[in-house]
DNA sequence: TTGTATGCGTTATCAC
DNA sequence: GTGATAACGCATACAA
């Protein structure tokens, strides 16, 4: 422990100065000093100690990610863009912080102000998110996983990575149309619908819209992140509407709920029903059957975010990017041909 | 930006050093001088500078963990190690870093060197891990989620946090044996198994010995953390071993494929074939049939060795502590009476 | 009860 | 090409 410039410096018979510039290449230093540096640095196994270069040149090299707490374990696959963004940072020599905030803008307020990190990465954004509007106004560096609803002043200027949900609400409609299903369900995910977040509005726009102009029958339904509600709601849906063959969800945690009530009223998947999900394609695969979606890019996205920010850490005069992806509808075995209902 | 103590101090009247006891507590300041203060730290809105507080008073208040980036998504679940630890820092005003090192002894070095963190997490416990050997020798605070073998010098001296694999398995053992089962495959990870993971080497052990002793017929096979390769393994066993009536699997990826294999077949689940598994709660009630399962208790395993560490460092003179979970199994759809295949 | 002054480990400005 | 030294923002030992 404790191993300073300074013995680097004593050790190497020059000043700190002289070990520092070695270091940072700032400026020219002799064949000579910078050997006998080096060899010091090595004979004493010295590590610059982040906490000193950090205070003196404002530089933490650490970037946050806020991921919010919600109360079920609905956060589960979001910890995915975690992985993503760790990748990035690992790779690149930043830290990655992470705190999962109670959705407050304190938690970002604090975050930043106490000066750990230089920016952060935040998602699940709401339509008028205060922490956006907080973070723009003082500007500070963040990228968002997600995006406020089309003209929204979360987007104005801003920077974010997502993937285009409303061409994937069409994809999806699209895919069962062409199957020939005319009466089909859209299970959201109710706490979001609720909070406003843009993308369970969105998606619910795109559903209607496509169902609209394809002349197909449709309705939306709030669903609770909850498998046994997801199945007594999936339950009552197919009881009430004898037409109904076709499912699409966003809502990973009710995709098994659904198969279950499905198959338990002799319906088979595809034959008689079909699914449409949007699951991470491990899990679509690990499914049975394995389960035709909309992958979701989690890593990728978490990916991108990371290198967003870090871009714009990095070089001052970086311009807001928004990137979406365009995600490709993935068919495995749980659509199929329209057939009716016994 | 850039409000600090000396500003505080300035339109308070008073000295920095009031200020920071005030802040601190640490010595007693006057009604007056308090109130000053506090007035002032409010209109200014002035927060600590966290590296200034972290330089002088050598505590950043931050704890890392490193996961394991293997190649596949199988670090996917395990995530979730992240969310329970981060749920414990964010109450407990720590900071969580997260570092997805190549599982090098590097990564860590680095990281406490630097002086970022004051202590870490560290998962996936090899046999003769060099990690291990390389802080318990410098003393850096660290907590192991998972344990090396009985006896071995990982687990000397150190702290952990575990579920009882052993007794897992004899409780899946037990549970199928109990349910008339007679000849029954256990499903490791080959990797984890390649690479020396004290679980794997546990679990296989910890089956061996059940089957043994209640008389059955068992295996143990190696299985890669891919839906494919495990369809085609599931579907070899099944064709090899006609007497087989049950599963039993720690590796998650190849639950999905280990209910088509076996369906395929013409067997069901749970009528002429049961499955156990080992998987957190909320993926195996997602499952269809939802699995019989010894629920992971990821969050949990996070929670615990978050707080365990912060403990470590919040009070110097506490005893390294070694905390096995004991879990039970979840009877679910997936495991039934037996009867003999076809 | 309060103030003064030093140092945590580093970078960078100024001198030489 | 190199050295001395003043910050960075804070906590605390020492004085008063």
């Amino acid at each position: 422990m404790g191993i300073t410039i300074v013995d680097v410096a004593k050790r190497a018979g020059v000043t700190v100065s002289t070990v520092s510039y070695t270091l940072s290449g700032k400026r020219p230093v002799s064949r000579q000093a910078r050997a006998r540096v080096l060899q010091a640095i090595e004979e004493l196994n010295y590590q610059p100690h982040a906490l000193g270069q950090a205070l003196r040149s404002k530089r933490t090299h650490t970037i946050g990610i806020l991921y919010p707490a919600l109360s079920a374990g609905l956060s589960a696959l979001q910890l995915e863009f975690i992985e993503g963004a760790s990748t990035v940072t690992t790779e690149r020599n930043y830290g990655l912080y992470i705190w999962s905030g109670q959705d407050e803008d304190q938690g970002v307020l604090q975050m930043m102000k106490r000066g750990f990190i230089e920016g952060v990465i935040v998602m699940e954004i709401r339509a008028k998110d205060p922490r956006i509007a907080f973070m723009k106004e003082r500007s500070y560096p963040f990228v968002m996983i997600g995006h406020g609803l089309d003209n929204s002043p979360e987007n104005e200027g801003t920077s974010f990575v997502d993937m285009d949900m409303a061409a994937a609400l069409r994809t999806s409609v699209e895919h069962l149309a062409g199957l020939g299903h005319q009466d089909i369900a859209f299970l959201n995910i109710s706490p979001a619908m609720n909070r406003g977040s843009s993308y369970a509005i969105r998606t619910t726009q795109s559903f209607e819209q496509s169902i609209t102009r394809l002349g197909l029958r449709g309705q939306t339904y709030p669903c609770p992140p909850d498998p046994q509600k997801g199945y007594e709601l999936v339950s009552s849906i197919l009881e009430e509407r004898p037409a109904l063959t076709g499912i699409i969800t966003i809502n990973s945690w009710v995709v098994g709920s659904i198969v279950r009530a499905v198959q338990e009223r002799g319906l088979r998947i595809p034959e008689d029903f079909s699914v449409v999900t949007m699951l991470p394609s491990h899990l679509a695969e690990m499914m049975h059957p394995a389960m035709t979606s909309i992958d979701f890019p989690y890593q990728d996205l978490g990916r991108l975010a990371a290198e967003m920010l870090i871009r714009q850490l990095d070089e001052p005069h970086t311009l807001p990017a928004q990137t979406l992806l365009q995600v490709p509808l993935t068919i495995r075995q749980s659509t199929g041909p329209y057939k009716p209902r016994a």
